[in-house]
RNA sequence: UGGGCUAUAGCCAAGCGGUAAGGCACAGGACUUUGACUCCUGCAUUCGUUGGUCCGAAUCCAACUAGCCCAG
C-alpha cells in the first residue's frame, strides 16, 4: 500500500515510518509547515540547533524514501489559529492540537496524499484504528500513560478508514529504543509539548499579537459578590486555574467562571469547582451511527484525565448531556468531551457548559 | 483632648524570655503533543522606631511613631 506518513522530525513519527516501511509499504515522508516563525513570535533558529524538517529528512533518506514539506500556512491560520483566538474570546478555553488533527493532518494532508496516489495518512499517535462489525473504530493505544486516543475522538469513519498509526501497540520505551537500535538521530530528542505556534507559552500576548486587540481588564469576583482584584483580561484565564491570579488570600482561589458579559472571572474554592454535569455539542460519533438514547460509559473532559463512570443523555438536537457519578473538577467549555467503553472510543464532542 | 487596643515578609497569621510555624501570593523545576490541576524546591540574620532590664528579648519595661476603638 502506499501511504503518506506525517513526520513532525520527532522520534514517534519516525518510529512509525520506519515500522510502516518495515511491513513492505511504499512510502511519501511529510512535514506540514503550519506557521511561520513571525507569526509565533520567534526568532530565526541559530546554527546550532537542527530544525525539525532536517531530522525527519534524515530519517526518511535513511529509510529510503521521498520527503516533502508542505506549506499549509494558509489553512492552519484558518482552521486551527482562528478557531483558536476565536474560542479564547469566548470565554472558552479550546484544544488546538486536536483541531490541527481534525483539520490538518487527516484533513489537509490527507487531501494531498490522495492527489499522491496514497490510501492513507500515517501518524505517530499511540492510538489504535481497527475494523470491527462493519465499522472503523478507535480503541486507546497500548501504552496506557501515552494514550492518545482522546486527541484522534474527532476523526469520522471516512477519515479512520485512511488512518494508520503504528505506534498504537508499542511503548514509548519500544520506540525509543527502535529508534536508538536504528541508529536516529531523535531517538532522545524530548517529548513535545505546549502549544506548538505559542512556544513561550504566552498565549494571551499571542492572542493580543494575532487580532491586535488588546485585552479588557476586569474585576475578579468571589461568589458572593466581592471583588478582590483585578484581571488583565479573560484571555488569560481558565476554569480551574490557580497560579498568576495574585491575588493573596486566607486560602487558595481557583476560577470557577468566566462571564464574558460582564467581563468578570469569577473565583472560588477548589470546593466550588466540582459539578456533576455537563453538555456537549458538536458529538463525532464513532461507535454508532446513530446512538442509543441513554447509555452508561466513562468519560474523559480534559486531556490526560482518568476517564470516570457517567451516563449519557442524547439530546433532541444532537448534543449530549452527561451526569458523571462523582463530581469531577474544573468542568471547562471548550475542551474536548471523549466518551469510552473500555478502550473503545466512542464519540467525542465539545464541552459547552 | 482624655481612655483603651494593635503594630511580625507583598497579604493573612503563629509566637507569651532561649535564638522567627503555617497559609496565600510570587519565582524556579518536575509532570504534559491544549489550557489547567498536581507535585518538588526557594522565599524575614529579622519581628514599627529608639533606648532599657537580662547570660539571652519578637516576646518584659519606657518613650516615640502609626493605625483602630470608646468617650466627649
Amino acid at each position: 500500500m502506499k501511504i503518506l506518513t506525517a513526520m513532525s522530525g520527532g522520534v514517534d513519527s519516525s518510529v512509525a515510518a520506519l515500522l510502516l516501511k518495515n511491513e513492505g509499504h511504499e512510502l511519501i515522508g511529510a512535514t506540514m509547515k503550519l506557521y511561520d516563525n513571525e507569526t509565533a513570535g520567534l526568532q530565526t533558529k541559530t546554527c546550532c540547533s537542527l530544525d525539525d524538517t532536517d531530522d525527519a529528512r534524515r530519517v526518511a533518506m535513511r529509510l529510503g524514501f521521498p520527503y516533502y514539506v508542505f506549506n499549509y500556512q494558509e489553512d492552519f491560520g484558518r482552521e486551527v489559529i482562528d478557531r483558536f483566538v476565536c474560542a479564547y474570546e469566548k470565554g472558552c478555553t479550546p484544544n488546538p492540537c486536536i483541531d490541527c488533527n481534525r483539520y490538518m493532518k487527516f484533513g489537509k494532508l490527507y487531501e494531498r496524499a490522495a492527489v499522491l496516489g496514497c490510501n492513507a495518512v500515517a501518524t505517530g499517535h499511540y492510538a489504535q484504528v481497527v475494523f470491527e462489525d462493519g465499522r472503523w473504530l478507535l480503541k486507546k493505544g497500548l501504552d496506557m500513560s501515552k494514550d492518545q486516543s482522546y486527541v484522534l475522538a474527532c476523526l469520522t469513519q471516512e477519515q479512520l478508514a485512511h488512518t494508520r498509526l503504528p505506534l498504537g501497540g508499542l511503548t514509548k520505551d519500544e520506540v525509543r529504543r527502535l529508534a536508538a537500535e536504528n541508529g536516529f538521530y531523535n531517538a532522545n530528542k524530548p517529548d513535545s509539548q505546549d502549544i506548538c505556534f505559542v512556544p513561550d507559552g504566552d498565549y494571551a500576548g499571542f492572542i493580543s499579537r494575532y487580532t491586535g486587540n488588546y485585552c479588557l481588564p476586569g474585576d475578579f469576583v468571589l461568589e458572593d459578590g466581592t471583588v478582590v482584584g483585578r484581571h488583565k483580561g479573560i484571555t488569560h484565564y481558565t476554569i480551574g486555574q490557580r497560579r498568576g491570579l495574585g491575588i493573596a488570600w486566607s486560602h487558595s482561589l481557583f476560577v470557577k467562571k468566566i462571564d464574558t458579559e460582564t467581563n468578570w472571572v469569577i473565583l472560588s474554592d477548589n470546593d466550588g469547582l466540582f459539578a456533576r454535569e455537563l453538555f456537549a455539542n458538536g458529538m463525532n460519533w464513532i461507535r454508532w451511527d446513530v446512538p442509543p438514547a441513554e447509555f452508561r460509559c466513562a468519560a474523559r473532559i480534559r486531556y490526560r484525565h482518568t476517564e470516570q463512570p457517567a451516563t449519557v443523555f442524547l439530546q433532541e438536537d444532537g448534543s449530549v448531556r452527561v451526569l458523571f457519578d462523582e463530581p469531577q473538577r474544573a468542568v471547562t467549555p471548550g475542551q474536548t468531551l471523549v466518551l469510552y467503553d473500555g478502550d473503545t472510543v466512542l464519540a467525542g464532542g465539545t464541552i459547552v457548559k
